[in-house]
DNA sequence: ATCGCGCATGTGATCGATCACATGAGCAAG
DNA sequence: CTTGCTCATGTGATCGATCACATGCGCGAT
């Protein structure tokens, strides 16, 4: 569907009479309030900005000259005077995924309250020179800060390299640096999830990762390593995946042949990718194997079984990196994640029981 | 995470020397590359916009120049001084979901190739007011042209209404309006997904609707009940569900319950719904119901059994929405939608067949 | 030769806001 | 009654581009 009205800049048809008072093709600017209001356009332009020293009645007056006026600042103009974009540049690297879809629109509407704008570039390949153009696009609207959703680390060692500084904010604790650093705390996450099947009883669990460049993955991976060593069991049983469910099942595939009686998957497709995977190999899962994701999408409640997981409130987390990034003084860091038990989780086969 | 490098406005304390070459705060404008380049400002500004009329010598000076200095255009003079933005608008109401989030995806890619950038404005509410908002802070950008995501008929209402015209496109098909009016056929794929059911032998159909105010989903029950009535079957099977998995579940057990050896979901999420309802009254699926989705998510083909659905190409209707705001020429609307055949699909059981 | 036209380039105004600085009024302190 | 300070407001320059309008030059037609 097609839709305009009137349609901008077709008509240049007029310009008989600039004086006139009815044809005036040009929107208002602070020049045309002031002249309604009888003040002068910096008394306008104080208005906008709130200045404390104003006397009540005077911006009474501008405002109802805006209001007659149907007045809206221009965007363009005050940036170009203040050089203040009032712009928020988030870089991507998905299309469609539902953690950064998630994330993303929780940004625009925490940026929106605070009268920033929000574009969005995605580097839809994992190459440099594609994170370039995104980093370039967003450095030529001079958004004043980025927030990384999705991080790899070739975004992030783009991001150094930037010969325009910019400030920016991820999600996730950089792998090394200070835990309270990130809005997500995904090893803690992974901890959980891996210590929810340990405390079942199992013994030898595996784990689906996520592509290795990403920090999410990583982190999800360190947090089901420590786990285990905390544990003194044996953390290798790791299978590489994509973030997708074909890679899940393949990997899960791979798990099962290893004889593990459990998984815990990066993600929630690729655990969906599992469960497949232990229909198709005529397992029952909790029976003989179980399963636990990451995320809890909203479909993971039905699931066959329905998916134990571990939420994280991601947008929550958009809105903290929003504060973090404006510079908000209470700003707490770190967003709790939570273990979701649904069924495909119990305890280990009876063959397989402790002393095994 | 945190980054900063430099912090640009930090630190004011300079300042000693305006006319030092070396301390140079301020980002190379025009007039510095015309000054290194030897040429006026307004060479500049034609090398900027590929002027036809320029000796090839020239344009290198400048270019050269412009390398030399890093020269980046300024976004918001340029905006400012042309009357133009170069900002498409995007109108979504959605959050994270899988299809208006591919497409936003897409449009932002095509945006850009062709050097425009992309805002969203998310109308997390339904209401008027939060429409409005939303319209208003796109209006407030100047953005040059809206795209519509997930379009509901309060949206269309709201676009209408607007003081300011701006052009705007949505995906679908306004009810009523032209079949080539719209960049996906829903309609078509709809009758698609019915037409298949029926094949089989189904005749007692059942569908899931999506919320009625989303065009979607007014397009999708239009094409399944046309469906039907070309074969003289009863269209009166639908139940309304709200997009989500739950919902589905609901509906599903409503439509058993009206007897019903087939469902059409309005989305895969909702047909997910509909296979765990299935499974918790203890049927099998396709033995003793079919059920076709719609969308094919990434996850579709995990689901069990792996779903039938109806696959759009929402990436290249997105593309198609773009170069169709921006007036290109050659823009086919129609995406066509095609129907993917899984495992949830299948005959009628016996004792329903044809002469039942 | 001369006119005229198109190409290549330059000059100054302009877009709509903010910024830096001035100015006048009111009021407390000397 | 003046000095001095703060509050409220105004004046003109400025941000970095484009736009509208010159201008100089070379070349084919008269």
């Amino acid at each position: 569907m097609t839709g305009t009205t009137p349609a901008p800049g077709d008509n240049q048809t007029m310009g008989v009479d600039r004086d006139n008072e009815e044809a005036r093709p040009r929107a208002a600017s602070v020049f045309d309030v002031a002249r309604v209001a009888g003040v002068s356009h910096q008394t306008v332009s104080r208005v906008l900005n709130d200045h404390p020293s104003l006397r009540a009645a005077t911006r009474q007056k501008v405002l109802d000259a805006m209001r007659e006026l149907n007045y809206r600042p221009n965007a363009a103009a005050r940036a170009l005077s203040s050089s203040r974009s009032r712009l928020i540049g988030i870089l991507s690297t998905s299309s469609g995924e539902y953690g950064p879809a998630t994330i993303v629109a929780a940004i625009g509407a925490a940026a929106r309250s605070r009268g920033y704008s929000v574009t969005i570039a995605n580097a839809d390949g994992l190459d440099r020179k594609s994170v370039d153009d995104a980093l370039s696009h967003l450095a030529d609207l001079s958004a004043e800060g980025l927030i990384v959703v999705a991080p790899q680390t070739q975004v992030l060692v783009a991001l150094e390299g930037l010969t325009i500084p910019v400030p920016y904010v991820t999600l996730q604790t950089a792998a090394g640096s200070a835990p309270h650093d990130g809005m997500l705390d995904q090893v803690r996450g992974a901890r959980l999830a891996t210590s929810h099947l340990l405390d079942l009883g199992h013994q030898r669990v595996g784990h689906i990762a996520g592509p290795p460049e990403w920090l999410d993955a990583q982190q999800r991976l360190t947090g089901f390593q420590e786990e285990l060593r905390s544990r003194q069991l044996d953390p290798r049983f790791v299978e590489i995946g994509d973030w997708s469910a074909a890679s899940g099942h393949r990997a899960a595939r791979a798990l099962i042949g290893q004889g593990v009686t459990a998984i815990f998957s990066g993600n929630d497709q690729m655990a969906l990718g599992a469960l497949s995977a232990a229909v198709s190999l005529g397992l029952t899962v909790p029976g003989d194997l179980s399963i636990v994701g990451f995320d809890d999408v909203p479909e993971a409640a039905y699931y066959q079984p329905a998916l134990t997981t571990v939420r994280q409130d991601l947008a929550e987390a958009g809105r903290r990196a929003v504060a973090l990034l404006l510079g908000e003084a209470d700003v707490r860091p770190v967003v709790d994640p939570e273990l979701i038990e649904r069924a495909s989780t119990g305890a280990p086969p009876e063959r397989l029981r402790p002393a095994h």
